[in-house]
DNA sequence: ATGCCACACCTTGTGTGA
């Protein structure tokens, strides 16, 4: 079984692409981001059609996060991590006993900005979302949490020093979440690898090597024994007409 | 150097992303 988060920026405007990538890869289970677009506007049919079940929460124009599963979706939750938040960046659901978590954590565009304030109190939010849950069975919190947890994350660790994405707070709070007993399964898998997940349009980041890895895979204890690996689709972030993020997989027995 | 690209929108510029 594998579990692949995806940042797919505008399902809509890149559906031809994500579609092709569905075919070509055959994922178990997907967990979209940045859908972009009304939960009514979601291309559920096309996604029925492959054989997925499809949970999403959207909104307009922006946010919005989605479900893919093979197999029955069950307990759906959204509105997280606290009810009433305006922005659609959270939904649960449980597949084949696993508790997965799907997150578009806030950006935060800049120490100085109010989201990166609103970044701050989201994750305040969701660790007290987690910590009663963290422990109840087989548990996987993944997505694009828009933080690099460390200075090996980044293209050029001093160039962005301690901006966003690297703050000290925004670590804090993403070590905070592996406190409540949670493993940042691709860094325990392979302790030294250079592996980027983000790479910026503008600068043709790609092209030249230089990202950060922001979408990550969290494992809780009961679900750590079943973990094999964690590998980033390189190969799609290369296409025409791709997202800025790579789907990153990750692999169970 | 804060723009470069890409996306959404009651679009023809502006806000946002990371």
């Amino acid at each position: 079984m594998n579990i692949t988060t995806f940042n797919v920026n505008s399902v809509r405007a890149r559906l031809e692409r994500v579609l092709a990538w569905l075919d070509d890869r055959q994922p178990d289970v997907v967990c979209l981001q940045e859908l972009k677009c009304l939960d009514s506007e979601l291309p559920r049919a096309e996604f029925e059609a492959r054989g997925y079940h499809v949970a999403s929460y959207g909104q307009k124009s922006w946010n919005g996060v989605a479900l893919l599963s093979r197999t029955p979706i069950t307990d759906v939750e959204t509105d997280l991590p606290w009810p009433g938040d305006p922005q659609a960046r959270g939904i649960t659901g449980t597949i084949d006993g696993i508790r997965v978590l799907n997150l578009y954590v806030v950006n935060g565009q800049d120490l100085q900005s109010d989201k990166y304030t609103y970044k701050l109190e989201w994750l305040k939010h969701l660790h007290a979302w987690v910590a009663p849950r963290a422990a109840a069975g087989p548990m996987l919190i993944c997505g694009d949490f828009n933080i690099a947890p460390a200075d090996a994350d980044v293209y050029d660790a001093v160039k962005w020093g301690e901006e966003v994405l690297c703050s000290p707070a925004e670590r804090s709070a993403f070590n905070g979440l592996l406190g409540l007993g949670f493993v940042d399964s691709f860094r325990k898998l392979h302790p030294k690898r250079r592996q980027f997940t983000w790479w910026d349009y503008r600068t043709s980041g790609f092209e030249q090597g230089k990202g950060v890895r922001i979408d990550h895979h969290l494992v809780n204890a009961a679900l750590w024994p079943r973990v094999v690996d964690v590998t980033v689709d390189m190969a799609e972030r290369g296409q025409k007409q791709a997202s800025d993020h790579a789907p990153v997989t990750l692999h169970l027995t």
